[in-house]
DNA sequence: TTTT
DNA sequence: TTTT
């Protein structure tokens, strides 16, 4: 439900291989930095090229397949909404960000990227209670006695529940 | 022409006025503070909310159009893209922006806003040459012993050459 | 899950008031007609109109909820995804349809259409067993004696099992 | 401009090769069908699959580019409006069309197709004049004596003046 | 800062 | 008729 729409399509290409965090819950919340270059001809008839990088989240069972299946240099489609964060750091300066938060995502391009699942499309689980912490205890054993293990620099994880997708 | 798609939908209203600038050029420069409220429940079942609130900019006869006839509180469907941009103040600290530029606007809700043309839909120009700079000319007047009288707070405005829509 | 993208999304205005009908399971199966209009100018400078008469289908809950405050002449957004139908009469005949299957819906414009509802949004629900068929029993006590009581005319409602929402 | 919404986004690959024809002012007007796919689970928990085949056209310069750079299962992002035809054939008999009119494409999946530009995108052409009808000319000679060479099945090629895109 |  |  909502007032108004906030929607974003993206086509781009995986600067990096996913980052993929767990909440103490043993949600994933994946990240993705994402590039799409727009070209145009400026009026001297010289083509100029522009990047953008999006900051792409994937919460849940979305976050699983993006980083099992998502390798850097690969296209990517993704659906989500913009979401935009203010953190206050320890030394009282404001930062800022912007992250695209996605509800459904298609690999493209054929899956030269290996695996069996490559060239498929997920989408986003509403509806708590469905979240298996798969890999989630190991890695979660990796890294024992820590207070915030995850999430240290605002990378989302924190900003809402255990096991709670955001919106 | 493109690498990759990078397009954003919106609908929301206003939280104020339209603010026009004009680059030296005459070209108008546009912004809106547009709100999209999501809704869900939560897992106890409560009701919550949440609203972000975009960075719009729309150039040339977009600019204007908008500027003519939104106002604060009204409906707006916008079509356009993301552009992160970094910006050092004199202080030498970054600072960083999301903004939507605007391809395309449609006014909702009928119009009660005044004008003849409320309720109708504008659409970016591309190819270079066609932007009248109608009201500039007065507007820069009115403004007259400044430096840099318009966008001294990286507004967009002198990102681009005058008469340049952005990318 | 998808192989693929199919989204539509569309802003117009309802020529008629929303169809409600209801499966023997009792899901609501709401239709809709809504024009959306294009203006250009010619190669002589003339304007130009060309409208287009979508036919959108709402299902389950969201079909509840256009049926009860969409009216005819009221502007609505609709996002969902094209389906294409072939249905052969009983003289042999085949027909086509194309129908716009809705996932998510805001009216717009403010809400002259009174109830307490108007001007929300809606979300099309995923996973079974949460559709209340609400007025759909009275609704088929009033038309009891039929053997296909409902979409008589191919209206979607035969095409999947009760109170499966279609894709 | 435009009174409404009408947008389409496709993300699908090529049944065949595209099918390339030219209006007698030599106007490229190509024709694509793409397929989208959408897979879930049933409430047995059996996967469906169901497949829709859009009838895509491109126009002038973004027809040609389609028409050297696509083939038969390259996947293709889409994005443009719908529109629906009605076509009365010699018999007196009705005929309706869907078709989805692109403004932009991308081909995907890094274009092991061939030839220099692959992977590349398009925009269509608003304001005339820009068509060169590079290959059409060769075209037009290879079936010179007819009244009306091309659209003999209204292909959307007679509907509009010639060099005159759509709308 | 908007809106219902 | 495509694709994984």
């Amino acid at each position: 439900m909502a007032r108004g729409v906030n929607k974003v399509i993206l086509v781009g290409n995986l600067g990096n291989d996913p980052e993929v965090k767990y909440t103490q819950g043993g949600m994933a919340v994946t990240s993705l930095s994402l590039a799409t270059t727009s070209v145009r001809k400026d009026r001297d008839g010289n083509t100029q090229e522009r990047t953008e990088w999006h900051r792409v989240k994937l919460f849940g069972k979305l976050g699983e397949i993006a980083g099992e299946y998502l390798k850097k240099g690969r296209q990517v489609y993704i659906e989500g909404s913009i979401r935009y964060d203010k953190y206050t750091g320890p030394d009282g300066v404001e930062k800022y960000f912007t992250d695209i938060v996605a509800d459904e995502m298609q690999m493209l391009g054929g899956g030269e990227g290996g695996g069996g699942g490559g060239g498929g499309g997920a989408r986003r689980e509403f509806g708590g209670g469905g979240d298996r912490p798969s890999r989630a205890p190991q890695r979660q054993e990796s890294a024992p006695r820590r207070e915030a293990p995850i999430a240290k620099n605002n990378d989302f994880a924190d900003d809402f529940a255990d096991d709670d997708i955001p919106f």
